[in-house]
DNA sequence: AGATTCGGCGT
DNA sequence: ACGCCGAATCT
């Protein structure tokens, strides 16, 4: 008997296994089935039911079934749904994360979708201009965040930052994944400094104490030694920047010289 | 009964 | 052409 490969998706989390099988017969011989196989053991077969299973946890919207890599130039083709993200767009052109509908966190083992009402006859528009400026925002948004990561244009994932130590987060969530993710929207989204949550108050109850103007992380102190690490950090990127562009330059140089003995025209 | 495998519907 | 899932077949 065959053995089948288990392989290690690095696209979904850890513990997650995917398989792909050979149909040997028939009129789709030489065709595969791909599976899934959760921490636990479950078999996966489509990616509806891995989305059903995983919920909000996981954003399959860029997740390739067939490959198991997340592939950031595919959005869901929903004709309306495009429309919808792009008016949804913020100011800052943010892309509207929320692909799958929220799911009820609750101990259920059974995930129970939410149902999305969107429109509330009831609502009067908002006429206060002051506070027109500043939109609400869900607390622990940065929730949202989790799990995004970025790729170059091969569209290959990138290896994700890793945060200095010491820094702990505050709220539902506690993965460094989340945390970083919160500390990076705050600097790009504020000119105020980022303190983190400076009350014990937030940290015992944070959906009642939360400063919602500052990352979810508790606050933290900034040592010369952080400060001696992170230009080392700088020095050494310029270095091999420099290097990078040097080894371009030359080539460069190098195929002006060879395109001219060639009498070719710039 | 549960796992495996291929067919075939729907897009 | 392919994703998804029903159901026949296998263990």
């Amino acid at each position: 008997m065959m053995e089948k490969k288990r392989t290690d998706c690095p696209a979904l989390p850890p513990g997650w296994k995917k398989e792909e099988v050979i149909r040997k017969s028939g009129l789709s011989a030489g065709k595969s089935d791909v599976y899934y196989y959760s921490p636990s053991g479950k078999k996966f077969r489509s990616k509806p039911q891995l989305s059903r299973y995983l919920g909000n946890s996981v954003d399959l919207g860029c997740f390739d079934f067939r490959t198991g890599k997340m592939m950031p130039g595919k959005l869901q083709k929903n004709k309306q749904r495009l429309r919808h993200d792009l008016l949804s767009l913020g100011k800052g052109g943010k892309p509207d994360l929320n692909t799958a509908l929220p799911i009820r966190q609750t101990a259920s083992i059974f995930k129970q979708p939410v149902t999305k009402v969107t429109s509330h006859p009831g609502n009067k528009v908002k006429t206060d201009l002051q506070r027109a400026s500043e939109q609400p925002r869900q607390l622990f948004w940065e929730r949202r965040l989790k799990g995004l990561r970025s790729s170059d244009i091969t569209e290959e994932v990138l290896r994700t930052m890793d945060l200095p130590k010491g820094l702990q987060s505050v709220g539902p969530d506690s993965s460094d994944d989340t945390l970083l993710s919160a500390i990076a929207s705050a600097l790009h989204m504020s000119s105020a400094p980022i303190t983190g949550q400076t009350s014990v108050a937030a940290e015992k109850n944070p959906a009642i104490w939360l400063n919602t103007s500052q990352p979810l992380c508790k606050a933290f102190a900034v040592t010369d030694e952080h400060i001696r690490e992170q230009e080392l950090k700088v020095y050494q990127a310029r270095r091999s920047l420099e290097d990078a562009l040097m080894a371009d330059g030359l080539a460069r140089a190098a195929e002006n010289t060879r395109e001219l003995l060639q009498g070719k025209t710039a």
